[in-house]
RNA sequence: GGAGGGGUGGCCGAGCGGCUUAUGGCGGCGGUCUUGAAAACCGCUCUCCGGUCUUCCGGAGCGUGGGUUCGAAUCCCACCCCCUCCGCCA
């Protein structure tokens, strides 16, 4: 959420730093709602003090005047209607707030589509495999470690069983990038709720906006997480951090799902995307100093992976206009692919600044005698399962059509 | 799911209609004393919102949301969570 007292002080940077993403917003509308709402807001509290003042008086004199009492009712009823009123207000003014997207970080480059991101950098050389190398759907038919077919019979397109060594693959890659991570990088291992509440998907900024990418329980209310950064967010919601605990790190293993409304026909071989994957993830509760720094660290983290992997991979930074929602700044991995001759994305790594700090109410005390802030929370796969398992399966084939074990993974296969 | 008990400040724990943001204790911070430390004593110790808003004024907050009342931590209703017992169950 952007703070109302920047739009109250300076709706035109605000208005400036939301239109770099390409899209209007109301602001005049919020401005408008917020006037209002500190206008019930100014009444309905001088109200209350005079009310409360007369209240209290009346409490410590002996008689009670039957007309003083008859004119207090009266103030009483005025009260509880402005401050309905007020409720009313700020309840509007809110849910406008929760639809505005966080503001880019002025550093981002401007871009109008995704065709405006931009490569910072690169590791790795696609190789010429010497052969035809085969996209991971025919390999994994193939080798009998994906099955597509039972998949759907169990669930509908876009799900697929793994088999044998591939169902073994899929938890040798949890294992060791969980392993990595907590080991070799200093997050704390978490193991976390598929399913939060209501307050969860609003916190990270997946709701109002985009319940329709949700899978919902209607009888228990129930949201399935799309992404481990939704619990991982909550899991301080309404804490203050001590200053001296940031910047506090977590890695998560979870299933992620997703209803997405793909097209038919549209990326629909192979394991790509789904309505359910896995998902390592890494998150961060830092200072607003230093989330910025954090940032960079968090990619090198999830890179290391893709190195250890030996993955030729490319980090490319988000424009504007491929912002998330939540992302003021965001650096996505894309892992080379060379059987379905694509990059694949594996993680996308992102500084919220403040944004979901504020949703959730994270805050911290820089210094002891200073008041409350809110921590700034970054997020990044370190990595997304099925793709990683696509890029290993496709760049460690033989011409014979073997898949090689990375050496890393070894000791988990 | 059924029955009973309970949710108060960082923690423990009083208060059960007005003088209560809330007694007391612990912890934490500052001070006195001391060569230093401890002990003892003294003082301070929550958060949010609004007001032309850094130590000023006002408002809100005792699980959450409603209600009764001139007035609610205290009474009523609903919901949530925790504990105990029973049932069910990986």
């Amino acid at each position: 959420m952007i703070d109302i007292k920047l739009i109250r002080d300076d709706p035109e940077m605000v208005r400036k730093g939301l239109e770099r993403r390409g899209d209007v917003f109301a602001l005049d509308e919020i401005f408008e709602a917020d006037l209002q709402y500190r206008q019930l807001l100014g009444r309905t509290e001088s109200l209350r003090a005079e009310h409360k003042k007369a209240s209290k008086q009346l409490g410590s004199s002996r008689e009670k005047p039957p007309q003083l009492v008859e004119e207090m009712r009266r103030l009483g009823e005025q009260i509880t209607a402005l401050q309905q009123q007020t409720r009313d207000a700020k309840s509007a003014l809110d849910s406008m707030l929760l639809e505005l997207p966080n503001i880019p970080h002025v550093d981002v480059p401007f871009g109008t589509s995704e065709a405006d991101n931009v490569v910072v950098r690169s590791w790795g050389e696609p190789g010429d495999p010497g052969f035809a190398a085969l996209p991971h759907w025919d390999l994994g038919e193939r080798l009998g470690i994906i099955d597509f077919e039972r998949g759907v019979k169990l669930s509908g397109s876009r799900f697929y069983v793994l088999k044998g060594l591939g169902a073994r693959l899929e938890r040798a890659l949890i294992s060791f990038m969980l392993d990595v991570h907590a080991e070799q990088h200093g997050y704390k291992e978490v193991c976390l709720p598929a399913m939060v509440k209501r307050d969860c998907m609003e916190s990270s900024g997946h709701l109002p906006k985009f319940g329709d990418n949700l899978y919902h329980d209607d009888e228990d209310d129930f949201w399935f997480v799309p992404t481990a950064e939704v619990p991982l967010t909550n899991l301080h919601r309404d804490e203050i951090l001590a200053a001296e605990s940031l910047p506090i790190n977590y890695v998560a293993y979870t299933p992620c799902f997703r209803r997405e409304k793909m097209s038919a026909g549209a990326d629909t071989r192979g394991i790509k995307r789904g309505h359910q994957f896995d998902k390592v993830e890494l998150y961060k509760f830092t200072d607003p100093e230093e989330s910025d720094h954090e940032l960079e660290r968090l990619v090198h983290d999830a890179e290391s992976i893709c190195q250890k992997l030996c993955l030729p991979y490319r980090v490319v930074q988000l424009c504007t206009a491929d912002l998330g929602f939540a992302a003021r700044r965001t650096y996505d991995i894309e892992v080379w692919a060379p059987g379905c001759d694509e990059w694949l994305e594996v993680s996308s790594c992102s500084n919220c600044g403040d944004f979901q700090a504020r949703r959730a109410n994270i805050r911290y005390r820089p210094r002891s005698d200073s008041g409350t802030q809110f921590v700034h929370t970054l997020n990044g796969s370190g990595l997304a399962l099925p793709r990683v398992l696509i890029a290993v399966l496709e760049s460690y084939q033989q011409a014979d059509g073997t898949v090689l074990v990375p050496e890393v993974l070894e000791h988990y296969m």
